[in-house]
DNA sequence: TCTGCTATGTTTAGGTCTAAACGTTTAGAT
DNA sequence: ATCTAAACGTTTAGACCTAAACATAGCAGA
């Protein structure tokens, strides 16, 4: 079921670089180069949210919860972090964070008790149903993902990653990721 | 001005490449290769999305109006495209557009006429306002962004460039970009 | 001990988006 | 001609986020 693919329905597309060169021409002399890399970046980017989007909501989650549950999953033992740690690492306001434990405490995914380490902490901790939850998704989610990016080759895949990882650094002090799986 | 930079303050950041490992380790067997691609791209996107917001709101503009009035200003005289064209433009919905456009309108950016083609459709188009506006931003804007990628090496550059738009074919039948400039 | 100062989490107000419902206009079929 | 289906734009309901205000808890220094 992973393998079967959503048809990724999109509409006529620009090429980016017809977009650089009819600003070179309006504008003469700007520097145009990076619109070939941020538009292609956000277009992908937006594509693959939405692919999420719709493969999560067959297996019965949203991206917000998947995002938080394996933020936490990810920490390993004992399955617990602090509000403010996820909103580091999730790059999300702590305000937001807030709202998404409140949901996924609601769906008995998670719970909230006081940190082991101060009193005004709070420590979100997995559940055994959110447990039960992420493995799976998170599993197929992986591989429909992967069938995703197989149009590239070993070799471009290598490539970009590497790229991506330098760019990543140069433009964030740090920043840890969201929806990062 | 466009020189300065922001410092781009973000938090420290797991490496894509731990978060695969991890999950290798978890779920072993599972492909992991597209977590070191998706996890780092939205992350770029994000950083340089909330970038922009900064940068814009200095220039008095917010980056849904810049994505409607460059949108139309691309298409080129008479600068004028109706709202299903937009919507497919800029990867929104006709009725994000919709509120768009009357967003725009209200602060006298754009006009809505009956398009000459057919009755139903909608022609939106820039105003006097509306052209002085966008110029000087995406000027300005653009040379922001070249400084923000500058990072890269030229060849980083170009090999980046190709492969994304070698993605973004392969993931979409079209697509047209949103924040295109 | 008291007094700021900082860190943490929550709540709220405001904004924008998507998805769906709706009414209108156009094109096509019979 | 008329009917049906599709396309278009708008509106509305619901969801989620950010930014800011708020309330509390710890910390540092006199």
């Amino acid at each position: 079921m992973a393998g079967e693919g959503y048809p990724l329905e999109q509409v006529a597309s620009w090429p980016a670089a017809d977009i650089a060169s009819a600003w070179q021409r309006e504008l003469p002399g700007v520097r145009t180069g990076s619109i070939e890399i941020i538009t292609p970046l956000w277009r992908i980017a937006k594509v693959l949210a939405d692919d999420r989007r719709r493969t999560l909501t067959e297996l019965g989650v949203d991206p917000s919860t998947l995002d938080l549950l394996s933020v936490i999953r990810r920490a390993g033992p004992p399955y617990e972090l602090t509000t403010r740690e996820i909103a580091r690492r999730t790059m999300v306001t702590a305000g937001a964070v807030s709202q998404r434990v409140a949901r996924a405490e609601q769906a008995g995914l998670v719970e909230r008790s006081s940190s082991s380490a101060s009193r005004r902490a709070v420590a979100v901790r997995l559940t055994e149903a959110g447990h039960e939850l992420i493995e799976p998704v998170v599993r197929q989610l992986l591989e429909h993902e992967a069938d995703l990016i197989d149009s590239l080759s070993e070799d471009e895949r290598a490539t970009l990653t590497g790229i991506l990882a330098r760019l990543e650094r140069a433009l964030v002090s740090g920043g840890e990721g969201f929806g990062g799986q």
